[in-house]
This record gives structure tokens, sequence and C-alpha cells, in this order.
RNA sequence: GGAGAGAUGCCGGAGUGGCUGAACGGGCACGCUUGGAAAGCGUGUGUAGGGGCAACUCUACCGCGGGUUCGAAUCCCGCUCUCUCCGCCA
């Protein structure tokens, strides 16, 4: 959520902005002015009349007789106004929220032009495509063959973009996330486990709502969300607080289950383990001051931290500057990491690192007290260690052999137990 | 799931419908005192929005939402949450 008070003395900035990612927010813009204006002519008005009423209702406990009859006349016309006054006053302020909650937050200017991914612009790329001297197999060929990874039975028992893995498939998911966790551990990240269900104030809180509604999963009898990510409780963990300057940063990763329903891309990416609805993930969040430069700095290092990841695995990648049109609503910038994944004979995404400088934090109410005591709105941050279907398609695919079984990246085999996958 | 109790400021805890943004205690901050500290004494200590260069001032907020009333932390209704007991349970 933007500042109400910025978005009044710079409206054409966020219609800029809304451009820039192809989120036509013009009207919108246009319609927050007219409400905002409207309350802020009505305020005063209201309350004069509420001083009015308070203090001549002081004095009505100690006036005479006569008094009483006049002060209570107008008093009677008094509350009449009032609450007229104060229906406008609220229908205003709940018009006004909901339209601010619809801006799109402002991308920093070396985010590029674009309208798509195709558009993102590529800043550095680590290691190379291997050169197979025999045809390479997809992830799902490979995992079929060697019974690791079922598909038409995730389809038989859970429909479409479901799967099952089984044994070697499930233990090297497990050993990816683990080997991701412990990583994080070693930068002074907290472990977490988070509740998988929330509330719809988190959802709203980190910008998924409104908007996100046919993404996620809603269990409606208990009105709770199954998060697409962990960052949404994550983030949403010290929603309401006022944090102390000296326990910034906070630093967080989780764990969790993450649900997509995925409604929309019909057709897209059918086969396979790269679109499901259904997969593990671990993250990393960052909360600490509003300040432009910190955050740049943890940026910088998150988008670090995952791509340490890659490099100890030896999986070939690239990182993209998003542009304008691929980024949300909420970010002020976005670097994604692709790796290579030779059944696309592409790089295909697998993390996504975003910063959001104080549009989270002011939805979530997370605030800290800065050195002059006043309360102020952290920034936020995250990006994905490692998310398991889709570091597995990159691992099976890149280390495969030609007889069909997989070389263990030497990294995972403390974690695997063992250093080839298959006969 | 059943029964009961409760929800007030950083914490504890009072509060008769107007004098309560809220007693009292603790904590914290600053000052005095001291060689230094403790104790003691004094002062201060919420958030958000509006107005003023500023001192300052106005409004809202005592779980949330309605209602009664000229006026509600205080009365009424609904909801949510927490705790205790019973049941069930990975």
């Amino acid at each position: 959520m933007l500042d109400p008070k910025w978005v009044r003395e710079n409206p054409d900035v966020v219609k800029e902005a809304g451009r820039k990612k192809r989120i036509p927010c013009s009207d919108t813009v246009d319609e927050f002015m007219k409400v905002d204006q409207a309350l802020r002519d009505l305020l005063p008005r209201v309350e004069g009349l509420r001083a009015e009423q308070k203090t001549s209702g002081k004095d009505l406990g100690k006036a005479s007789p006569d008094d009483r009859v006049a002060i209570l006349a107008r008093q009677k016309e008094l509350k009449e106004e009032i609450q007229a006054l104060s229906n406008d006053e609220r229908e205003l302020k709940e018009r006004r929220d909901g339209l601010l909650l619809l801006l799109p937050n402002v991308p920093a200017p070396e985010v590029p032009e674009g309208a798509s991914d195709a558009d993102n612009v590529e800043i550095k790329t680590w290691g190379t495509p291997r050169v197979f001297e025999f045809e390479p197999k997809s992830h799902i060929d490979l995992g079929e063959a060697l019974g690791i990874i079922d598909v038409a039975r995730g389809v038989k028992v859970s429909g479409t973009r479901n799967y099952f893995l089984l044994g070697d498939a499930m233990l090297l998911s497990e050993a990816v996330l683990r080997f991701a966790l412990d990583h994080l551990m070693t930068k002074g990240f907290v472990p977490v486990e988070v509740p998988h269900l929330v509330r719809d104030p988190a959802m709203v809180g980190t910008a998924y709502f409104p908007g996100g509604e046919e993404q996620a999963y809603r269990c409606e009898k208990d009105e709770l969300n199954l998060i697409g990510t962990s960052e949404v409780s994550l983030t949403s963990l010290h929603a309401d607080e006022t944090l102390a300057l000296e326990e910034l940063p906070k630093r967080y990763v989780a764990r969790s289950v993450c649900f997509r329903r995925e409604a929309g891309t019909y057709g897209k990416d059918t086969k396979g383990l790269y679109r499901v609805h259904q997969f593990q993930k671990v993250e990393q969040v960052i909360v600490d001051v509003a300040d432009d430069e910190r955050s740049r700095q943890h940026h910088a290092d998150i988008l670090q931290n995952s791509e340490e990841v890659l490099q100890a695995l030896e999986l070939p990648y690239r990182v993209v500057n998003v542009c304008g049109g691929d980024l949300g609503q909420p970010q002020i910038q976005k670097f994604d990491i692709e790796t290579w994944m030779p059944s696309r004979g592409s790089y295909g995404e697998t993390h996504s690192a975003s910063r959001f400088h104080e549009f989270q934090a002011r939805r979530l109410n997370l605030r800290y007290r800065d050195a002059e005591k006043k309360t102020r709105f952290c920034h936020t941050l995250n990006n994905t260690v490692a998310a398991s279907t889709r570091m597995l398609i990159a691992i099976l695919e890149n280390w495969q052999n030609e007889d069909g079984s997989i070389t263990v990246p030497p990294k995972l085999v403390p974690y695997m137990g063992k250093d080839r996958i298959g006969p």
C-alpha cells in the first residue's frame, strides 16, 4: 500500500507506475483523488461538530435548569447532524482505503521497460549448459523410467498437476530443501516453521489479495487460505507490531508446502513437474528499517544466497532484471533466477527475489521505532532459496547419464546417502 | 464439540454514564543527589488523522462491529480472541 499523503501529492507518478507495470490505474488514481478530497472537506466539519457536542455536553451537568433546556435542544440537533455526516465519513474512508489497496507500488528507475517476461533483461549468467553426447531425456521420462516420479497416479488421486515422488525422488527433494535451509542458516537466518493456513489479513497484507483470490485455495468453512508461499505467513509474523531498532534486521528462512490453483494456465506447461498445484519451498525473508540503500543491499544479498545454492549444485543459471510488465503490483524491483532445463532447451524460472520497500509493511501494520523514537514502517524483502519440484527438474535433467541414471551432485551426497540414482 | 471466566496504556491493575486519554503500582527515559553506583526525590512516558513556522490545538481510539442516550471504557445485542474444566485427537 502506498502512503495516501504521498499519493495525494504525486498522482501522476502512480499513474506512470501503473503504465510501466501494465496495471492500468489511471481511473483508480482519479477516483482516489476525488474521494480523498471529499473526505478532507468533510472531516473538519464533523470534527467541529463533535468538539461542540463534547464541550457543551460537559457543561450540561453543571448547567442551571434554564440553560439545560437550551443546551439539550442544541445537543439534539448536533446528534442528527453528526450522525448523517459520520455515515458519509465512514463510507468515504472505506472507499478510499479500498482504492488504496489497488494502487501499484512504484518500480525502481532501473526496472526495464517491457510488457512480458520476454522483455526481462539478462544481467548475468553462470555456468555453461552441458553439451550432451547422447539424447538427453526430460525429468519426467527419467523419473518414470526410474519409477520415482508418478504423475499418472497423482492425477488419479488428485487431478491434473498432481504427482507422487517415490523413493529417491522424494529423498532428493528432501536433500535439496535441507541443503538450502542449512546454507541460509550459515548466513544467520533463523529457521521457521510457519502456518500453512492463514487468515485474510495475511493475504491482503502481503498484497496477494485483492486480486489473487483465484490463485489461492480457500477453506471457506473456516475462512482460511492455503499459502502459495511461506512469504505470506513469514512476512506477517510481526504484523501489528512495533519492533525495536536493535532487533533489526530480522532474517528468517522458512520451509513450507506451497499451494497454487494455477487458474487460467490451462494448456501451459502441462507435462511434468514444472507447473504443479503443490510443491515444497525454502524461502528467505528480511524485515529491516526503511532505508533504500539497505534494502538494495539486502536485495543483492538474498540474490547471492540463492545463487550460491545453485553454484554448489553446479547448475547453470542466469539472472534477469524483471521488466515493468512482468512485475507484480507490490514490488519495487524483482530479480528472477532461471536455471537451465535441458528438456525445455532454455532457462526456467526457479527463484524470484523481490523488494517492496514499505508496501507490504504498511498493509501489515509492521513497524519499528527509529533512532528518533518515531514509528516507521519497515522494509520487506524475500527470495526463493529452493523450490522442490523445479530444482528436481534441473538436477535430474542436468545430472543425467546416458543409461538413465542420475549422478547426485557432490554437495547433496551427504544428504542423500548415495552418489547415484538408478541402476 | 460441551460448560464457564475474561478482554483497559510497555506490564500489572482500578474505573459510579458526563470532571477519564484514562486513578494507583511497576517498568522505561531524563534531571537532582553521589567519587561512582544503588536507594531516594522530581519530571516525563500511547497511536493515528487534521490545523499552525512554532509553542500548541482539534478529532478518533479502553478486543471488533452495531445499538440505547443530549453524552458510553462504563448499559444492551452480535462477533472475535484468550484462559480454565470436560470430551475428542496427530
